[in-house]
DNA sequence: CCGAGATCGTTGCGCGTGCAACATTTTCTT
DNA sequence: AAGAAAATGTTGCACGCGCAACGATCTCGG
């Protein structure tokens, strides 16, 4: 019998369901990522945060958006959606607005441009996530895996909300 | 009753379960991205992507994985990877060695040293896991959380494997 | 045995992002 | 009513990553 190496044991630790859960989410974003872009590339469609901001835009019945709120939904700093959205409006899908009722706040404002945009692209995205994801797992499956996703941003958008 | 815009039916098509799905994963990976490394580096523990390599070599019985092997189990390009070990190796944890058998290939080593960090960061990793995930759902839905994105990750890398 | 093609890992380069600091405006406190 | 504190969005800066090109090595066919 071999002999262990002495740190065995505090690897064990790392066996653990939630930390493979993490792993596991890591590695299928990323993969889904990958092949998501791969193929809206290869339509010359914009890219997924172009995508995450138009549609964002496009689902709003007022089609705009407050750009904190916006960074809010993407998940990411304001500063990051400060220069994407510096592109989207290069691109002439998007424009800002300024706030009357708060004059430090701006809108971010779908222009025509941007809704034909996302609705040029949206069937092949939709079919692109069928064969990626749909293929994957049967329709309740789906809507499980949503729901869970969905329940773990939550828990901790409320936890840093009123971080411990 | 207002008008509607013309493209409006265009954007139904998004009310899509993959859509949904897809970005659910896209915001339940950032939060928890975010989260996780915000905790981690309280605790002046290495990044995330330190951690998948470091979890990986000392998963591994021989503490030790081939420079593309790793780079596809953390789903990122070789080119990332030559600098990540890079900046790893600079910190002591890692060493690449030469391999006997191909002298194209190299393999990442895990040193004493990266031994200890992972086994000094692994409770904390698995506690904070446990209060950002665990705390969200139970344990059989963390379970089904796990096998649903398995099941995703593998569909499209069986589909990269052989492409369309 | 030799050459074409595939594979391994690295490098130059550009891009997208987060952090910290900032000016501006709003909101809270007293 | 006035000053402190918070919120909004932008900027300078640095960092980590992917892509394309590369040298080195292995593999396979003639």
């Amino acid at each position: 019998m071999a002999p262990k190496t002495a740190g065995d044991q505090s690897l064990r630790t790392l066996d653990d369901p939630n930390v493979e859960a993490f792993g596991m989410l890591i590695e299928a974003h990323n993969e889904l990522a990958n092949a998501t872009t791969r193929r809206l590339s290869e339509l010359d469609a914009p890219p997924i945060p172009w995508v995450g901001v138009l549609i964002r835009l496009a689902r709003n019945p007022e089609r705009r958006l407050r750009m904190t709120e916006l960074a809010r939904e993407m998940t990411m700093s304001t500063s990051g959606l400060t220069r994407l959205i510096d592109r989207i409006e290069a691109a002439g899908h998007v424009e800002r607005e300024r706030c009357p009722e708060d004059r430090r706040g701006l809108w971010a404002v779908l222009t025509p441009s941007g809704f034909d945009a996302v609705a040029a692209l949206a069937p092949q995205h939709v079919a692109d996530l069928g064969e990626l994801v749909g293929e994957a797992l049967d329709d309740r499956e789906v809507e499980e895996l949503t729901d869970l996703l969905r329940r773990v941003r939550d828990h901790i958008r409320g936890m840093s909300d009123s971080p411990g």
